[in-house]
DNA sequence: CCTACCGATCGGTAGG
DNA sequence: CCTACCGATCGGTAGG
């Protein structure tokens, strides 16, 4: 039966990637290794490799995985909203709400990828680059769509705006993770109400 | 000659505990390996554990020496401005320009240590959390003067705005170490102004 | 400060 | 998917 066998793999993978996302938001991306997820899943060393061929792999899986738990709990709570202002704002409450719901156990699993892979030269380190500079474009482009039609003043600019967005959320996880600090969300919603105020 | 070796002792300790700081900058705090960071110094290993204990004394040393340098680069440069607005403005273009002139070669020491062991319980961590939320007071207090004394108004809150502060110092480091996007300083610098202008 | 060594774990391979 | 194994490296210790 080959079809069922080839069902069994793939579901097998999934699982893997799913529980190497969890470990990687808490320890990191080098944090994960091989032997431990092996445990963790329930399988030989050998067999998990079987399914990635090295250790890069299985981190480019499991950032792949990540972004795609992203999209599902940032962007398409949002996506459904008016090109412009009113999606910036509601993409902005969801992306607060992602590291108060704590989507990933380890906090924002882009702010720590970032911070441990940024002086390590290779694909991981470029596929984050990459996302991350999409997604601050993402940002400015609903900000340039809410200037061009007035609901925005021409200052500050698209790309300011994303860069100051980027950085309230860093500071927010931060405040979560680190000082445990639980009134971090509800300052971020403050300082976005007064970044991108709502149209009147 | 006792005082001599003593001093040799001392001298030792300083040099290895420097290149650790550089070392854990760029590779993290657990990237910080006694084998490696031996070989760097020229010295074995027993030779340099004899120094510390553990690898976590090591640890604790290089974050105490970062929190030394970063207090010269940012603090001195800026105590001597009058508490209020110039000290808080004084410090925030130090805070800015430490980034822009990398004073630790892997970016912004504190911002990489803190995502790395945010997790991971222990005096490391504990010391992390002490120093940043000691930094943060340290803001929130000259953001209070300026508002008793009327240069900044009294919304947002000072803790307001030191939050705002530590996610604008987050993003241009994000921007600078993963995106080596040289035009963050002067985003940073433009939400500064913004946030807390000079007094007319 | 050194050499010599410990058990554990790392990423990965051979062979089935 | 497994067992069995590889060389390298980990943090750390014994003994000098």
């Amino acid at each position: 039966m080959p079809r069922r066998s080839r069902e069994d793999t793939a579901e097998t993978r999934r699982q893997i990637v799913e529980t190497a996302v969890g470990v990687a938001s808490v320890d990191g991306l080098e944090g994960l290794t091989i032997g431990r997820l092996a445990d963790d899943v329930g399988m030989s060393k050998s067999g998990l490799l079987n399914h990635f061929g090295n250790k890069e792999a299985l981190q480019l899986a499991a950032l792949r995985a990540a972004q795609q738990r992203f999209r599902v709990e940032v962007w398409h709570r949002a996506a459904d909203e008016a090109p412009g202002l009113p999606r910036l704002r509601a993409v902005a409450e969801a992306w607060v709400s992602y590291l108060e719901r704590r989507v990933f156990p380890g906090g924002c699993f882009f702010a720590a990828a970032t911070m441990e892979m940024d002086d390590q030269p290779g694909p991981v380190r470029d596929e984050l680059a990459e996302s991350m500079s999409r997604w601050l474009d993402t940002l400015a482009t609903d900000a340039r769509e809410a200037q061009r039609v007035g609901d925005l003043p021409p200052e500050p600019t698209a790309e300011q705006l994303a860069f100051e967005l980027q950085g309230l959320i860093f500071a927010t996880n931060w405040a979560l993770q680190l000082l445990h600090d639980d009134g971090a969300p509800a300052r971020a919603r403050a300082a976005i109400d007064r970044l991108i105020p709502p149209a009147v």
